[in-house]
DNA sequence: CTTGACCTTGCCGCTGGCGGCAGGGTTGCA
DNA sequence: TGCAACCCTGCCGCCAGCGGCAAGGTCAAG
C-alpha cells in the first residue's frame, strides 16, 4: 500500500492541501495519520477526490457532495447511486436550472436595457 | 416639495430602510437631513432606488450601478448613456453570459452523470 | 548544525448585499 | 406621562469555498 502525503494527494487532484483539509473537515474525506501527525492517505483517495471536485464542478455544493459518500470510491460495493443520492442530485438540478433561468432572464433585461439605451437615455424602469 | 423619510421610502420601493442606508453608504443615493438628523428625500428619490434595484435586479453590482449614477434621474440633462456606462455594462453582460454558460456546462454535467447513473453506478470520474 | 521543504492547528479575510441587534434619540398621540 | 413607532450609528453575522497567515513541529540533505 502507498500511502501519500496531503501536498502529493493536491498534486494530484489539481487542488490544494488546504481545499483538502478543507474537505475533511466537511466530511467529505479521512485521513490516515503518520506517526509524526501528518495526514497520510492511500492511494483510492486520489479517485475520491476527483470526483468530489467533479461533483462540485458540477454545480453541487459541500453539502450535497456528502450524500454521495458511500458511491465516491466508485468501484467497491457501493451499490447503485443510493435513491437519496439521486433525489439530491435531481433537486440540484432543479435548482441550478432556476438559478441559470433566473440569470438568463436578468440579462435579457440588461440586455434589453442595452438596446434602448442605444435609442435614447437609459429608461430601466421611467 | 414632498420630503419622506427613511421608511416610506423603503416602502414606495419594496426595499427596506437597511437597504437605503447601505446604498448611500455606497455612494449611489443621496438624503438631506432633518434638523432632528433624519433622513429625507424628494420624491425623485424613489425612481432613482427603482433604478437602482432595477439594474441590481439585471445582474450588476453596486459597484457596476455607481457608474450609471449620472441617469439615474433618468429625465433631467443626464444626456446619452454616458459611455462609460454602456462600457460597463456591456462588459457585466459579458460576464453575466459567462457566468450562465459556465452554470449550463455544469448542468448538463450533472444531467449526463445523472442519465449515466440510472444505467449503472454513478461514473462522474472513474 | 543548519537550512528549507514539508507538515500541523487555528483563526481571520474575502466577495455581495444586506439582516439584525445594541444602545441610544425623537416624535405623535392618548 | 408614558408608550409605540419611527429614526440614528455602528458593528457583527451570513453564505461558500476556500486563501493566507501565524506559530510551531518534523525530516532529509548538505
Amino acid at each position: 500500500m502507498a500511502w501519500v502525503r496531503i501536498g502529493e494527494l493536491a498534486r494530484a487532484t489539481g487542488t490544494t492541501a488546504r481545499a483538502l483539509r478543507h474537505y475533511e473537515q466537511a466530511g467529505l474525506i479521512c485521513s490516515q495519520r503518520a506517526p509524526n501527525g501528518y495526514r497520510i492517505y492511500d492511494e483510492r483517495a486520489v479517485a475520491r477526490v476527483r470526483n468530489i471536485r467533479y461533483l462540485l464542478a458540477a454545480g453541487l455544493t459541500l453539502d450535497d457532495v456528502r450524500v454521495f459518500l458511500p458511491c465516491l470510491d466508485g468501484d467497491v460495493a457501493a451499490g447503485p447511486p443510493s435513491d437519496k443520492g439521486l433525489r439530491v442530485a435531481l433537486e440540484r438540478l432543479a435548482v441550478l436550472n432556476e438559478r441559470i433561468a433566473y440569470q438568463t432572464e436578468a440579462r435579457d433585461r440588461l440586455e434589453a436595457a442595452l438596446r434602448q439605451a442605444t435609442g435614447g437615455r437609459i429608461r430601466p424602469v421611467a
